[in-house]
DNA sequence: TATTGTTATACTCTATAACTATA
DNA sequence: TATAGTTATAGAGTATAACAATA
């Protein structure tokens, strides 16, 4: 046998194997979505959305563990592409209420139908739901939910 | 009970939980690095620089999953602060064969101790390391280590 | 005074193309 | 011709500071 590289090290070091899974995992979601044109984090705040239709833009900023001062371009993107609209909150003239406009609605359609291949993808290879239970528990113990 | 944030949809997707999980992770690490300076890339060259003397600059590149192009400015920054230094590789006047420097060597000792105390602290979230084994085995189902 | 959205800015990480010197 | 390292460059992601409008 060759003399082989030996990563053995780091390969047992969690973050550096959470960080090539989710990079790993991130590329086969950017493949999957090309049609839609939608990176996960664009996905993520159209589902968002849909789930909280005419939040403040700041609490969804605050839901997704980014800074309001990123999250005005990525919101202006999904405007300008006609899947978003921002609205006034009423009682506060300085917020703004999220909406998904028609196209969003028929977008989010779209990216669900692929996400949820991709999940049951992801089950397969984890060797089923259970496994995927195991999986986000465990992460949630080393990086507990922000509710 | 007040109207509430339903970000129920999103935490159940692999991709989305893999990512804040490792960002969180990220965050602590480099609190816990501060002192050395050290980002999780550079720590993680370091280890792989120990474990394999005289390795060539593109096999590491490679085995970290970056391009070759980005490898360079690491390696220099790395060289730089007299942590790591490129010798010839004997039989290809292209290659660089990496070592560490007695203060690469020193660093490492030190990023190794605060590296297992965080793999400790990590483990005790796990549950214990029987859990740890069974997160990076499904990690490894969704992205498999390129050996 | 504090908060919401915004702009400007800088730094890191990543991706591609093209160059050089070797092979 | 192909490969190893390098440079230049552009695109994302992320962090902070400061501003206008509003609370």
């Amino acid at each position: 046998m060759a003399a082989r590289f030996d990563a053995s090290a780091m390969n047992k070091v969690i973050g550096y194997r959470l960080r090539r899974a989710q990079s790993y995992i991130f590329q086969q979601f950017d493949e999957r979505f090309a049609r839609l044109k939608l990176r996960p984090a664009e996905y993520s705040v159209l589902e968002l959305i849909a789930d909280n239709p005419g939040c403040q833009q700041g609490t969804m900023a605050k839901a997704l563990g980014i800074k309001r001062a990123n999250f005005v371009g990525l919101i202006q993107g999904l405007d300008a592409r006609g899947l978003t609209a921002r609205g006034q909150q009423p009682g506060d003239k300085r917020a703004n209420a999220l909406y998904l406009t028609p196209a969003g609605q028929a977008t989010i359609v779209e990216a669900r139908e692929i996400q949820a291949e991709f999940e049951r993808h992801c089950v397969e290879l984890l060797g089923g739901e259970a496994e995927r239970d195991h999986l986000l528990t465990l992460l949630d113990r080393l990086a507990p939910t922000a509710d």
